[in-house]
DNA sequence: AATACAAATGAGAATGATTATCATTTGTTA
DNA sequence: TAACAAATGATAATCATTCTCATTTGTATT
């Protein structure tokens, strides 16, 4: 909600720009939005914001801890904002709904793969591409 | 080493860019490869082939299961041999160098996780990026 | 072995997401 | 309010990949 504040934390300059893409963020039903997606969905409120603006502040925001960056396997990447805890994801072939799902021995799993062969892990990425199984996939888009 | 009986048996016709590629593969010392890089090592034996066409052969292989196509954190996708066993990888940040393994555990998790939330697993990317603990990284490209 | 024709190839244009340029605008600080 | 670096936005550039289409090649048939 202080927005202002974690702009100034993360030494960016308090701009309109940013502050519309952060609210719209915190304020969305949608939780992974795309470059194009903020872009569009700005327009759509008469904000209007430069997509190269949209694509610059996404990444400052990414490297300043409050978006985390996910590729996913349909050529764009989307942002959702960083919530301090990992987790993976769930994504479904069918109307492309993102769940999130976090499991510590899969985790830990990893770490012990990854060591065991002389590596010291940094980061991973665990997507799995699924269907949903009820007759009425509940989350089209 | 028939590679004429896998083209044949995948309906493919029998063309010397695709016996080029699919030799490549199967002699080349790196196991995972991009298009440039088929592209190049076929450049420099001579063998020259159309990018248009190396890319349009791995698509092709990857349809007719002979190779596995791999999205690393790099902009460009990598071909592998299909083994017929599903693995997972390390990539090491700092060569490049990708490490193979499996964890029956990790898969039976992320099977349990999907399918307990509604869903029926598809397939997954699971990609560990590390770096090499030990002094000399072994494997500089 | 020569012919016929669909399928495959290759050069280069087109695409689509993302990044770079650079002249203009804006936030901050004095 | 002035001063100036930082940020913005329109547009060009990039880069991997795909598309187009005229030419070539593999294969099946005389
Ligand atoms: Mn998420
Ligand atoms: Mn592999
Ligand atoms: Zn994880
Ligand atoms: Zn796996």
């Amino acid at each position: 909600m202080q927005q202002p504040e974690d702009l100034k934390k993360a030494g960016l300059k308090l701009t309109l720009p940013r502050l519309k893409i952060l609210n719209l963020f915190e304020n969305s039903s949608e939780r992974h939005l795309s470059a194009e997606e903020v872009y569009k969905q700005l327009l759509s409120t008469g904000e209007d914001v430069g997509l190269a603006t949209v694509y610059r502040v996404l990444t400052q925001f990414e490297q300043a801890g409050l978006l985390v960056r996910q590729h996913f396997d349909n050529g764009k990447s989307v942002f959702e904002l960083n919530k301090g805890e990992h987790h993976d994801h769930i994504v479904c072939l069918q109307c492309g709904h993102v769940e999130e799902f976090y499991d510590p021995e899969i985790e830990a799993r990893q770490e012990r793969n990854t060591s065991e062969r002389g590596f010291a892990i940094q980061e991973h990425v665990l997507h799995i591409y699924a269907n949903c199984v009820k007759e009425n996939c509940p989350n089209k888009t």
